[in-house]
RNA sequence: GGAUCCAUAGCUCAGUUGGCUAGAGCGUACGAUUCACAUUCGUAAGGUCGCAGGUUCGAGCCCUGCUGGAUCCACCA
């Protein structure tokens, strides 16, 4: 016996994944090199068969957190079903270098050693780097195959390969040469910490509480009032400003005062930055550590003079100063001030102040030399192809977003002071000598420290690129785009990745993809929420309610895990997961695998056996399809497929089936997998497994238990890999890999017969329904069921029998008698004894008047002329029929109370 | 200050051009059960769809306002 009576993932899962491996199955199977079959100097690959992905990169030396599970869940989702499409399907997996992230360990771990960055020089850096991640590397692609990833490992890119760097020196190159690179002394945002500056997009702001001080500028006959929140740049202040509307300070503007603390004299000048209402309406300027002043400073030309070092102490400023922290210095500066009799209050207030997203250090305005790229035209390309609907956004709304942020986009600092990365392959001429060569010149030998060019010496900038400038490129690297081939995998199908980097991702490769291809480089963006903890509350480790996916994978198995996370998440939605939604997962797994037993010991049964089955009546069922006057154009159909209906319950099945089908290919277009998943696991369990299953227990027709087991098998697969490809494997019929398989195709079933079999549920239900409601326990093997002029009923006797479990159903012979039915085109009798009847009466009241509800109900909306007159005239039919349905109801009903 | 999203059963969520009696999973209650599955089977309870208006024959869905919550961007001397 092959299937044991659960199903162990553990069991499988591994060598499952290392089988498919094996045969290589992921790789797509049109060529992903340009191919010249026939030697005219064109492509010669087809465009029109091809499904690309690629993953979002994980850091390359961490495990995998939840939000990594649920993206291959996604991703891997979709590359099944499109590989089961028939689509030459190309799932591309990465690895990230995670400059600053890895840094910051690395970092954390020479701490440990007792050692610190400065005593290596930038290359041998690098190199520990290197081996570092080397290391820990393998981990994390070990983890994506346990998640069932379908990807082509052959591809794998790291954002440090060489082609990655040699892309990303192409386009800085390029862009240089278009005049869209250039190096600025700016502020930018400064770790004091991790010495590096940062992207306004890293940087973290938060609400604390600080102090706002009053400290007078004095001059001639009179003192200005300023407000500031750090008192300690005072040393760095090129001017005051006030607003030109200002009319307490109209006649000082352009005047002097005296800068406290000093013997400067900085002038008075007139900004829109200066808000009367806010403070004294008077501002200090300091435009080397500051945003707004720095920009001020630009509009008036003034110094500026930088009194913080990267270090975080002062400079610049008196001896007395020099050397201090900002914090000691505030502090002096502040005891001075009143010293001098120029502090004037103070207040508390809250205000939001930049952290460093890694350590939560306050980031320091800092003046620095930095490469920059100039958005503008970037931005601009983007947001016009964005406006042309070329990339669909699910949610839909985030295009909008999208757009709305690229319009405000400032100045890209793509400078970071990290020597984990891909170094900017700029050198800087040495100084001393006078010369008309350029101060910077691109040079790609970045190995090198120094070098020559027309006998000039240049060394090299120390700085690498923020690893988003290099990750823009992702599709193109990944896809071996190149400007010379046609590519049919570029742009990508699909770009699936996490809602919280549309802004530092989506809308840079969309620029970038832009600027280097001309195209778009992705068809589709499907950005998921945060995946978070059963209360709704973010996962944190602090807080301690983290939920490591490879835990539940191995507890339930990888199957479980995507079926579960899947389960009841939208596009873009921050949503809830717990265990529980695994478990349900798990149990899926394990029906799915019973529903195979049972199949495939009924074939195994069957092959011992006569292929006869014996029929209801106990005759033989007939091999030949039924021929009962139906429709000649059904049957011919209904022959040219690999079984034939024999059962009403046989047709109805595949009509679900069908229905089912329908439902996962429209989700799937629309990428609403919790409905697809949702409308497998209804089909499955409540349909094919409680109605379908249980009258086959009966009627046993093995061809079509073989096909709609095959088909929801294949259905399932891109959910619940592992799972489908272990049963597919156990049973005696099927070849081959399921992951390979064709989708399958709509099945064939006479309609009108799978509709009656609805009749026979409702039958059923009423049946069971009824008979739980009934005083007293264990009714089912109490009471029998009579008839009277029931051609279904009567065709299915057996069937009713195992379903409702009654002891017997008999033909009505007489008078009525015993309970009936409320079922509105049945004669059914339950054959309880007077005394239960009478019992019963509560509830028999009740269902009349809750009948009666309904039909008022009905009646108002005819009697509203307008209703009839203006709604579709099916829907006034469909009303008619009902209130005719329940009239006929409420009196048998009615009559049923009164015999009692 | 600007923008986006959310509010539906005890919990987590579906509900796609407005259409019958608003669904699911989990949880709860009651019942069943040797032979595909207790990771099972059956039955049931549970919702004036955040609030107030409006449009419509008809609103969970569209419009307006309000309340409560989330996120992003900008600003905060």
């Amino acid at each position: 016996m092959k299937f044991a009576s659960s199903y162990e993932p553990g069991e499988y899962e591994s060598d499952i994944y290392g089988a498919w491996e094996a045969s290589d199955i992921f790789a797509p199977s049109t060529p992903t090199v340009p191919v010249d079959n026939n030697g005219d100097g064109k492509d010669d690959r087809d465009n029109k068969n091809t499904y690309s992905i690629v993953m979002p990169p994980p850091n390359a030396n961490g495990n995998l957190h939840i939000g990594h599970g649920l993206t291959i869940a996604l991703e891997d989702s979709l590359t099944r079903y499109y590989r089961l499409k028939g689509k030459s399907t190309w799932y591309i997996p990465g690895a990230d270098h995670a400059g600053f992230e890895t840094w910051v360990v690395y970092e954390r771990n020479l701490e440990k050693q007792g050692h610190t960055r400065f005593e290596y020089d930038r290359n041998e850096l690098y190199a520990r780097v290197w081996d570092f991640v080397a290391e820990q590397r393998g981990n994390m692609e070990l983890q994506l195959r346990a998640l069932g990833a379908s990807c082509s490992w052959n591809d794998l890119t790291f954002t440090l390969d060489e082609n990655v760097i040699d892309r990303v020196y192409t386009t800085f190159e390029k862009m240089w040469n278009d005049g869209m690179i250039y190096r600025g002394e700016k502020l930018v945002n400064f770790c004091p910490k991790h010495q590096t500056a940062f992207a306004d997009i890293e940087v973290e702001h938060k609400d604390e509480k600080g102090t706002l001080w009053d400290i007078a500028y004095t001059y001639d006959g009179g003192e200005i009032i300023v407000s500031t929140t750090r008192p300690e740049t005072l040393f760095g202040d090129a001017a005051v400003a006030v607003n030109p509307e200002d009319k307490r300070y109209k006649d000082l503007i352009g005047k002097t005062v005296h800068l406290p603390l000093t013997n400067k004299e900085i002038p008075i000048i007139a900004d829109e930055h200066a808000d009367p209402e806010y403070g004294t309406g008077a501002v200090k300027i300091t435009p080397a550590h500051d945003f707004d002043d720095f920009e001020v400073g630009e509009r008036h030309n003034l110094e500026r003079i930088k009194v913080i070092a990267e270090n975080g102490t002062m400079v610049n400023v008196p001896e007395k100063y020099y050397g201090l922290t900002t914090a000691e210095c505030r502090k002096q500066v502040l005891k001075d001030l009143k010293a001098a009799d120029l502090f004037r209050g103070e207040k508390q207030l809250v205000h939001s102040v930049a952290h460093c997203y890694k350590c939560g250090t306050v980031l320091e305005p800092m003046l620095k030399e930095q490469w920059f790229v100039d958005v503008e035209k970037l931005a601009s390309v983007a947001i016009k192809h964005l406006e042309k609907n070329e990339i669909k956004f699910h949610p839909a709304n985030k295009q909008k977003v999208l757009i709305n942020y690229l319009k405000n986009l400032r100045d890209w600092n793509i400078s970071r002071q990290i020597p984990w990365g891909i170094a900017i392959p700029m050198f800087r001429r040495v100084t001393d000598a006078a010369t008309d060569e350029p101060d910077w010149i691109f040079d790609r030998r970045t190995h090198l420290k120094e070098i020559e060019v027309a006998g000039v010496k240049y060394v090299r900038d120390e700085d690498t690129f923020d690893t988003w400038f290099s990750s823009s490129h992702w599709p193109i690297v990944c896809t071996n785009w190149s400007k010379d081939n046609f590519n049919p995998y570029y742009p990508l199908n699909v770009m699936e990745t996490g809602a919280d980097i549309l802004f530092a991702w989506v809308a840079r490769m969309i620029m970038m993809g832009l600027y280097v291809t001309g195209e778009v480089p992705f068809k589709e963006v499907y950005l998921h929420g945060l995946v978070l903890d059963a209360h709704g509350q973010k996962m944190s480790k602090s807080k301690g309610n983290v939920i490591n996916p490879m835990d539940l994978v191995a507890k339930y198995g990888s199957d479980a895990f995507r079926l579960g996370i899947l389960r009841g998440r939208s596009a873009g939605m921050n949503q809830a997961f717990s265990e529980n939604s695994v478990i349900a997962g798990r149990n899926l797994c394990n029906k799915l695998w019973n529903i195979s037993r049972l199949i495939q010991s009924i074939v195994d049964d069957d092959k011992n056996a006569s292929s006869r089955s014996i029929r209801d009546d106990g005759s033989v069922r007939s091999e030949e399809p039924r021929n009962d006057g139906r429709d000649e154009a059904f049957r011919e159909e209904r022959i040219s497929s690999s079984y034939a209906t024999d059962h009403m319950g046989e047709d109805w099945i595949c009509r679900e089936i069908n229905d089912c089908l329908n439902q996962v290919e429209s989700s799937m277009k629309n990428y609403r997998f919790a409905e697809a998943v949702e409308a497998l696991y209804q089909t499955i369990w409540d349909k094919y497994a409680d109605w379908f299953l249980e009258s086959q227990k009966i009627f046993k027709n093995t061809s079509l238990l073989k096909q709609t087991l095959e088909t929801i098998l294949i259905a399932l697969h891109p959910f619940a890999p592992f799972v489908t490809e272990a049963i597919w494997q156990n049973l005696s019929w099927t070849d081959g890999f399921i992951a390979t398989a064709k989708w399958p195709n709509k099945l064939k079933f006479d309609p009108i017969s799978a509709a009656e079999f609805e009749s026979l549920i409702s039958v059923v239900s009423e049946v069971r329904g009824t008979l739980q409601a009934l005083p007293g326990t264990n009714n089912a093997k109490k009471y029998s069921l009579l008839y009277g002029n029931d051609s279904l009923v009567e065709d299915n006797l057996l069937l009713i029998r195992t379903l409702t479990k009654v002891p017997a159903i008999n033909a009505l012979d007489g008078h009525p008698r015993g309970l009936r039915l409320a079922l509105a085109n049945h004669e059914l009798y339950l054959d309880v004894p007077e005394k239960v009847v009478t019992e019963y009466k509560d509830a028999l009241t009740e269902k009349i008047l809750s009948v009666g509800r309904e039909l008022d109900a009905l009646n108002a909306r005819m009697a509203n002329p307008n209703y009839v007159e203006k709604a579709p005239e099916h829907l006034v039919k469909e009303t008619k029929d009902q209130i005719k349905e329940k009239e006929s109801l409420i009196s048998r009903l009615k009559s049923q109370l009164e015999l009692i």
